[in-house]
DNA sequence: CACCAGGGTGGTT
DNA sequence: AACCACCATGGT
């Protein structure tokens, strides 16, 4: 189904453009300052980071959270996310480095990735995708919601299960993370409700479609 | 004005 | 293990 679930996609949607060009670490920060936001706003505080040259691990983890804070307020719970991305630059400098990092097998790196504060299932899985290539598939609302209206087996599953059926089903990183950028890149199209709406993308096999409202 | 957005954490039942 | 409140801004 995963694969067939890309072409689909792929065909109705074309090619996403997501953190194109971005540099490994402005994808760390952007998959921090992206949680429970729109991507417009986390997008401003990058920017911010950017334009100032803070986009070095070295920066970050130098640079006073208070300051931090300020500059990426924009991309909401600002002083969490402040603290975290500053404790997250540490914790790369602590290992020598993203190239360092990127020497460590996917399990272990997912592990160290969990143990820093902030970084949970799906922030980890973002990084190690798009900052490190890695073949993993994210599972965030936008895919549950629309997991859950495809029909079959897959409603029901657990995050974990979700993932590892994916991944199993298309195992190669270059795919799963084209399957999750299109995901998430075009998921406001997706319908949120019963009955499905008229123009949801996959309306032929939504579980959803055609529902009378409960 | 009310509700939402690509989560994570710590506490309570 | 399943809830809950909290963190906070910007858009509709």
């Amino acid at each position: 189904l995963p694969r067939e679930l890309l072409e689909t996609l792929r065909a109705q949607l074309g090619l996403p453009q997501w953190w194109q060009g971005a540099s490994q670490l402005e994808i760390v920060a952007g998959a921090l300052l992206v949680q429970r936001t729109t991507w417009s706003n986390a997008a401003r505080a990058v920017e911010t980071l950017r334009d100032r040259a803070l986009l070095s691990v070295d920066a970050l983890a130098a640079i006073e959270s208070n300051e931090l804070a300020t500059l990426i307020r924009p991309a909401g719970f600002y002083r969490t996310k402040a603290t975290r991305l500053k404790g997250l630059a540490r914790f790369i400098a602590s290992h020598g480095g993203l190239a360092t990092l990127d020497t460590l097998p996917t399990d272990v790196l997912r592990r160290q990735l969990l143990a820093q504060p902030g970084v949970g299932p799906e922030t980890a899985d973002v990084i190690l995708g798009y900052a490190f290539g890695r073949a993993v598939f994210v599972v965030d609302a936008y895919a549950r919601r629309l997991f859950e209206r495809l029909d079959g087996s897959q409603a029901g599953l657990s995050d974990g299960e979700l993932k590892e059926r994916i991944e199993r089903g298309l195992p190669d990183a270059e795919s799963l993370n084209e399957l999750h950028s299109l995901i998430v890149s075009h998921g406001k199209r997706y319908c949120r409700s019963k009955p499905c709406c008229d123009g949801c993308p996959l309306s032929d096999r939504c579980q959803y479609f055609a529902l009378e409202e409960s």
